[in-house]
DNA sequence: CTTGCTCCTACAGTGACTGGAGGATGCAAC
DNA sequence: GTTGCATCCTCCAGTCACTGTAGGAGCAAG
């Protein structure tokens, strides 16, 4: 049951730098561990799934804020999972809004990089197109 | 000639917020502008082009880094544009990638989404999809 | 002369880490 | 026992692209 594992183990079991670990623990996310005589860290299996966790939906782009409240709604497992489908919800709106801008994004460099003739910068159109804001729709 | 511009005004007509001017400033992509008897900064026409051109390009995702090596490039108008469309296609692909992560993503919450029955938090797919890390494909 | 807006500098804070300095610990080989 | 190396510790500064605040000065209108 004592399976003690050190910070660099459990750095590399889940996946996350070792320094990354110990600013977690700072920011709250991960628990501050029992330590060793000598003052290292000691975690066990637990502490792997709650980081594999973390990393996963941080990976899903989730913000720390968001992560906090995840987490400790999975503490309570006998809760409403209402809160955690709408964070998740509000997270998957954003990311579709992402999407589209950068699909709009895209659009616009392209079209940049075709109309370019490849000669000297005073003619490129990927310089007139960044100088000339009038046609790409933003507000202002 | 002389019409000149107050950073405020500047502000307005680029859009973007004074405090950014200033830090552009600082962060050698705006060049620091003669001063009135007051020490109030004096922009032309050309400093709210060069703005512009900023502001639409930082829209477009460019990092200052870019932004820097455009800049000086589109105050070289005789030479290749070359590294411009270089620059360019560099983002353009890096943008593609973020769109197939954010896709790929996005498909990940609809699925954690749908398969969520709403009830408490102990059967809740949500957190079940976040703690089991072995169905994405993620390198590890 | 006062009110209220704009402007000035200088610096701290954001989010989510990353990297380094300078030192302690742990373990294996010699 | 000691040498050498990897790993660990804390603390703090840096990253990016800003944003916000404090504390003051300039300037035009009423």
């Amino acid at each position: 049951m004592a399976g003690d594992i050190s910070i660099g183990e459990l750095s590399r079991r889940a996946g996350v730098k070792v320094t990354t670990i110990r600013f977690y623990e700072g920011a709250g996310l991960m628990p501050a561990p029992p330590r060793s005589e000598g003052d290292r860290r000691l975690y066990d299996a637990g502490h792997v799934r709650r980081l594999s966790f973390i990393r996963h939906a941080r990976e899903l782009g989730f913000e720390m804020e968001d992560l906090r409240t995840l987490l400790e709604l999975s503490d309570r497992p006998d809760g409403s999972c209402g809160p955690v489908d709408e964070i998740a919800g509000r997270h998957l709106a954003a990311v579709e809004g992402k999407i589209a801008k950068l699909t709009a994004l895209k659009g616009e460099l392209s079209r940049m990089l075709e109309t370019c003739n490849h000669g000297a910068v005073g003619e490129c159109r990927v310089i007139e197109a960044l100088a000339d804001h009038s046609h790409c729709g933003g507000e202002h």
